[in-house]
RNA sequence: GGGCACAUAGCUCAGUUGGUUAGAGCGUCCGCCUCACACGCGGAAGGCCGUGGGUUCAAGUCCUACUGUGCCCACCA
């Protein structure tokens, strides 16, 4: 074996063999469970950044659990037209070659926009491919294939044939720059310092209203002006008319609820055709609509003399007509929240627009149910199904019509003079009248629609597909708690409707992935780490561990590279224990590997060092605490504890051990445990795992080459007594370890230089001594000479280690340490003393506990004294 | 305005159902190329676990109020 993992040969080889064993492709086998996922299919804007790759590893290290521990898997890839997202970034290029999309034709930009579509999901499904992720790749879907176009349009019709989808004049918000209506979770909020204007109405027959606003140029469209009923000041005002100025239009003065009279002056503008508010107040008091600013982001015709101008001139224009008139009372600074397109970040204008809808409340009822009734789909974290829950009780409908080019065109048809024709495949003609020119909707859908239907429609749906049937629904869904509304809920909903069923047991959602301060990785503040750049520089499983040990049950992740460090050094330390232990078990035994574990478990009885039982406990443990985070689909969690004993127990003592004892069982002991290592750390890093796995030789003949199909380990069987003296042992051991290593430290010592130390009322074997004098390069003696030395007590304070030595030394920094110890154990003897004795501790804990804690006040007092005894010799 | 989450070492975070002396990584300091690994080994410094109450024999852990931070929803013109 190389001293290093050599990831860049190592992956392509294993990437191919998992590609042959088909991970991630189910095998039909009987009698075994089904776990399935669907990837949340990664937008085809470019390539996948980290938090792609927490969404893709973190489910994949899951699967690969799930395959280990006898389930039968399947994971469906995939990737999403994006619709706004990916006609946006192509726009840019365009523009960048100094192309105008308004200047090409719907075909042209459309084909332009398929090529690009091919290019970045070959991309992006190589990226998946290249991070280790078992999927069915011969499954995969993209939202705009001919499966999946399938099921939107039957979705489309079914809702439609259904009066759940119905076109209607609205109120939207609509993107100037992307000429589309978009829905409500597709509006990002900013805060805008603006000022507040203060506009002096003039009353027919004499006096003023003002009403204050931040958007005067909107007055163009007022319908009224509205106050609250219970206002005092405006009572004598209510029913009177207004005339608007510049406009010179009649408008009333009404009274509604929803008017705060607190604010401004009491008094509102109302816009119907510009304002959610507006709307509402306007659609209940019959006022009409004056839709003054266009889709274009201008003022229309119905602006009369500011026709034309953009919003920025027309307010300027309107304000200084206004002051001319001097009907502008005054302006103050005033922060307020504005909208803007998720997307694209321009400001969102709320117009009145006709949009196709689609209508929430039944959708709304069936999740509502499923999740009270029956607890579906579970929740991880937990908390979040409330959150769900308490989103879908406020949901309002869906606009799913978008005036772009790029997505599922809305299949309906409009024949000159009847009604429109839904249809699921082109109509020839006319069903009512035999007109063969019929002209289909020109809007696409929102690109959600797909996306709600995936999980679907990735198994053929609505063909009842022998896939939809075998798999769906599926068992887990991972992604991120940023989309739970956007796509999660929805899924749920449509599921239901469709199918009767949520389309997910589970639902993990994690968190964002962070820079080191908690930002999020953006590329204008330059701290993005490439997944691909990590991959090349520290290999893929540095990645997978990085983002895996980082990972947090709905928290956001943060990352630096720092991490990625780690994680390689991680990997090369597994590599190199395993071999060296392969080393020394060549030395012992002939034979490629240990033997079976039954075998060894026969030497164990007859040869088996303490250490040997002590490093199977700490395994089992370890296996415990994986198991119970990973049953919490806490992979992160897992992973640390693993980490933890792999590194600080396994190699840190018991390698050490196994090196300095003489034959025995050491070498082959410590690679069967190394193997059930190196098995439970596969679904998390599974490149280094099988190098491995293919370096020591398979355990038995017969088992496959593929590390990830071979089983989950078991606990390693052994007797209660050995575990019981092991822990014992190991208390002992280590602690006289590690005092000596201190004492070394303490004082100086040369590495090279042995010490010679002797041991008190001996916890440890003779044999056990010699390997400390090994493993601290030391020399155990009988007697005391005549040199200088020092004392300490070791462990619960029942036995004293001497260690003496030529050089002098300086009492004083040892009476000070020695001092301040004593201090400590007073204190804590006075503690437990009090626990003990003054409360009612001893009376009402468990009685083991209060055992333990006897136990330990023992123990406290035994070191108090020996510590004291030797202070005054110190001191004398 | 409504809701949720979080607050532990200089930094980033663990700490499973309450129970010994609260841990890791990175950083800092000291000492080591010890024949698996310097991508390593040994050691050290560094924390009244945000604040005040409460429950309990016992609270970092449970409850409550407060303070601070982050996020989501609402969007008073």
């Amino acid at each position: 074996m190389e001293s290093r993992f050599n990831y860049l040969t190592a992956e392509p080889l294993w990437l191919e063999a998992w590609s042959q064993s088909g991970l991630g492709r189910p095998n039909r086998q009987a009698g075994k469970a089904l776990f399935t996922m669907v990837i949340p299919p990664p937008n085809i804007t470019g390539s996948l950044h980290m938090g792609h790759a927490l969404d893709n590893i973190l489910p994949d290290c899951l699967l690969r659990l799930y395959l280990m521990r006898g389930s039968d898997v399947l994971r469906v890839p995939g990737t999403d037209h994006a619709g706004i997202a990916t006609q946006y970034v192509v726009e840019k290029n365009l523009k960048i070659q100094g192309i105008d999309r308004n200047a090409l034709k719907r075909e042209e930009f459309e084909n332009i926009i398929k090529e690009w579509a091919e290019k970045t999901k070959t991309g992006i499904l190589g990226q998946l491919v290249k991070m280790g992720c078992a999927m069915d790749f011969s499954r995969a879907r993209f939202t705009m294939d001919e499966t999946c176009s399938r099921a939107v349009r039957f979705a489309f019709k079914s809702l439609f044939d259904a009066r759940l989808i119905y076109q209607a004049d609205r109120l939207i918000s609509w993107c100037p720059r992307c000429r589309s209506a978009l829905s409500d979770l597709e509006l990002e909020w900013q805060t805008s310092r603006g000022q507040l204007h203060y506009l002096k109405y003039p009353m027919i027959g004499g006096g003023f209203i003002t009403v204050a606003t931040t958007r005067p140029e909107t007055m163009l469209g007022d319908a009224a002006v509205a106050v609250n009923p219970k206002d005092p000041r405006y009572e004598k005002f209510v029913g009177k008319k207004i005339l608007l100025p510049l406009m010179k239009r009649e408008i009333p003065v009404i009274a509604d609820r929803r008017v705060e009279s607190d604010f401004g002056t009491g008094a509102v503008k109302v816009t119907p055709a510009h304002d959610p508010l507006d709307w509402a107040i306007g659609h209940d008091h019959g006022l009409p609509l004056y839709s003054v600013i266009g889709e274009d982001g201008n003022l229309t015709d119905a602006a009369g003399p500011y026709r034309r101008l953009s919003i920025k001139e027309a307010r300027k224009k309107v304000l200084d007509d206004l002051k001319t008139q001097e009907l502008l009372e005054r302006e103050e600074p005033y922060t307020h929240n504005t909208a803007v397109c998720y997307r694209c970040a321009t400001s969102v204008e709320p117009l009145v627009s006709k949009q196709w809808f689609l209508q929430m409340a039944p959708l709304r009822d069936l999740a509502v149910a499923a999740f009270e009734k029956n607890g579906q789909p579970k929740f991880y974290p937990e908390h979040w199904g409330e959150i769900y829950l308490n989103w879908l009780k406020n949901l309002k409908d869906w606009c799913l019509s978008r005036q772009i080019i790029w997505g599922h065109r809305i299949p309906v048809w409009y024949c000159e003079k009847c009604p429109p024709i839904c249809a699921t495949e082109t109509p020839v003609k006319c069903p009512s009248c035999g007109n063969a020119g019929l002209k289909q909707d020109p809007d696409v859908l929102d690109t959600w629609f797909s996306s709600s239907l995936w999980p679907m429609s990735v198994f053929g749906w609505p063909q009842e597909t022998e896939d939809f049937k075998r798999f769906y629904p599926t068992s887990l869904m991972v992604t991120g708690y940023d989309i739970t509304y956007l796509w999660v809920a929805r899924m749920i909903m449509m599921g239901l409707h469709f199918t009767k069923q949520v389309p997910f047991a589970e639902v993990y959602l994690h968190g964002l992935v962070r820079d080191e301060k908690g930002r999020k990785m953006s590329k204008t503040l330059g701290n993005v780490i490439d997944p691909q750049e990590i991959q090349k520089e520290y290999g893929t499983d540095a990645l997978r561990y990085g983002v895996l040990i980082k990972s947090q049950p709905g928290k956001d992740t943060p990352l630096n590279k720092d991490i990625f460090v780690g994680a390689k050094n991680f990997v090369t330390k597994l590599w190199n224990a395993g071999r060296f232990l392969k080393l020394e078990h060549s030395k012992e035994s002939a034979k490629p590997g240990p033997r079976s574990q039954q075998e060894l478990l026969a030497i164990l009885d007859q040869h088996a060092h303490p250490s040997d039982w002590w490093a199977i406990g700490q395994f089992n443990e370890t296996l415990a605490a994986a198991q119970s985070h990973l049953e919490r689909l806490d992979a992160g969690g897992a992973l640390r504890k693993i980490y933890d004993s792999f590194w600080g127990s396994f190699c840190d003592w018991h390698i050490e051990i196994v090196k300095l004892r003489r034959g025995g069982c050491g070498p082959a002991v410590g690679l069967a445990i190394y193997r059930d290592f190196i098995k439970i750390l596969q679904p998390f890093i599974p490149f280094v795992t099988h190098e491995i796995a293919k370096e020591l030789g398979n355990e038995n003949s017969g088992q496959e080459a593929v590390l990830a199909r071979e089983t989950w380990p078991a606990p390693w069987p052994r007797a209660p007594k050995a575990a019981e003296a092991s822990r014992l042992w190991w208390r002992a051991f280590s602690s006289i370890v590690t005092e000596m290593r201190i004492i070394r430290n303490d004082f100086q010592i040369n590495p090279g230089q042995e010490m010679i130390f002797s041991a008190a009322n001996g916890e440890i074997s003779p044999e056990d001594m010699s390997l400390v004098e090994k493993l601290t390069k030391s020399k155990r003696v009988n007697q005391a000479d005549g040199r200088a030395r020092v004392r300490r007590t070791i462990g619960s304070g029942t036995w004293e280690l001497t260690v003496f030595f030529d050089k002098e030394w300086n009492p004083a920094k040892e009476t000070a340490r020695l001092a301040g110890q004593v201090g400590e154990l007073e204190k804590a003897i006075a503690r437990l003393r009090d626990l003990l004795e003054k409360s009612d501790f001893s009376s009402k804990a468990p009685s083991d506990v209060v055992e333990k804690e006897r136990a330990r006040l023992e123990g406290l007092r035994g070191r108090k004294a020996k510590l004291s005894d030797y202070l005054t010799q110190l001191g004398g």
